[in-house]
DNA sequence: GAGTGGTCTAGACCACGGC
DNA sequence: CCGTGGTCTAGACCACTCC
């Protein structure tokens, strides 16, 4: 692990332990710098990343500052998929419903930039969040990348295994929001009513040389739909 | 203007005038340092910020490639309040409903941080996307920080006049987003019916030095409400 | 004006991709 | 093995905040 990493890693660590809220103050750079013995660019790389978490922000002649949002129960919509860790306030389980291997649709193809002919990991599960029905997940694995799955690896965490058992470094991701309404099926895997509405998020995974990987299409349970998302100015 | 900024500026006009598409590739990073006379980190603080842009992603070993998504017509959820320039395709104005100073509700003076006491602005639109409704927007802007207001300016973009007019500098916002049925009032509003589905986001927005300067909720259109969002991993 | 974060440089060395 | 991007350093100088 980068120098950078271990201390952001670190910082985030000392205000979770600590308990500080948003607006509190971290130590200046130089207290940083001398603390862990490195350059101020490096703490300054560290920082950067905090920022992007939406961890801390900086304020230019006055100090780092701790950033966190108020409100409780929502779930970060970033940290669904892959980035599992935020969600410890949850617990998070999956039924698999269907898990093989097939010829891509050709909307999945596309999402993809496959062949028709190519193989794909089909995966099709619902999600539970703390015993209530979180999402209908559809799934289509690039096989050519992702070279094999099973029901074991699926009911768990797919990322997690694609990272530390596959070795793969994933990247950047498109996300697609739409709302309407739940259709017969979707109702019934989520334990709803028909007609009644839906988030669905279609994203498409990439490695981080570019490839895409995965193309994911998820209905969202309206009564579990609160997500957050931090954002920063350019 | 800082040199990064403007170097990143024209990397993304150039991505641009030459309809560069995702994978197309950039020259090497020896080449751009010769080409803007700045040394390696310059010019790398300035792809970081393409990156976070999702203007381009970087492959080690490899090149820089450019990063653009396939759909057309999706909005982007981080371009619309306070980032126009992404919408050029579309045409956006606003009706407004309502404009005053008042004091928040608790709801608003919780969010924004303020005394129940304080007052605040008070703006309530509908936004129009090509002619269509897009959304019902109400927000509430502290006036200690937002001074003045007037019927002109909030017809147009409140945002742009934050900065330049007031030269206050736009940090980072916290996205909550809700998926519910429209009330009578709010389908009245976007020429919908009642009942049908709308996606609800709450937003608060912050100035660079951690100030939140605005509380906004918003109701979507849903048959405009097509969203995308581009995400980098850390 | 003192304190604090941001920009920029020049250069050494490292790590990954692909031929 | 070469080309390419990423990390890290040491230090100069700049820009903003706040007393």
């Amino acid at each position: 692990m980068l120098k950078y990493q271990q201390i952001a890693a670190a910082i985030e660590k000392y205000i979770e332990d600590h308990a500080l809220q948003q607006g509190d103050k971290l130590p200046v750079l130089e207290t940083l710098m001398a603390q862990f013995e490195v350059s101020k660019s490096t703490i300054t790389k560290s920082l950067e990343l905090l920022e992007k978490k939406g961890v801390v922000f900086q304020v230019r002649g006055s100090g780092i500052f701790v950033r966190r949002h108020k409100r409780k129960g929502y779930i970060s919509l970033f940290s669904n998929q892959g980035f599992k860790k935020d969600l410890e306030d949850f617990h998070l389980t999956s039924e698999v419903i269907e898990l093989n291997v097939r010829k891509p649709s050709q909307e999945a193809a596309l999402n993809l930039t496959i062949d028709e002919n190519d193989d794909v990991y089909f995966v099709k599960r619902v999600r539970y969040i703390n015993g209530q029905t979180l999402c209908l997940e559809e799934s289509y694995y690039n096989k050519s990348i992702i070279t094999y799955l099973n029901k074991e690896i699926v009911s768990e965490s797919i990322f997690h295994y694609i990272r530390e058992g596959l070795g793969l470094k994933i990247g950047f991701s498109d996300l697609y929001l739409h709302v309407g309404l739940l259709t017969e099926e979707e109702a019934a895997y989520l334990g709803l009513k028909k007609g009644m509405p839906k988030l669905h998020v279609e994203t498409i995974f990439h490695l981080t040389n570019g490839k895409p990987f995965d193309f994911s299409k998820i209905t969202y349970n309206y009564e579990q739909s609160q997500f957050v998302i931090q954002t920063n100015s350019f």
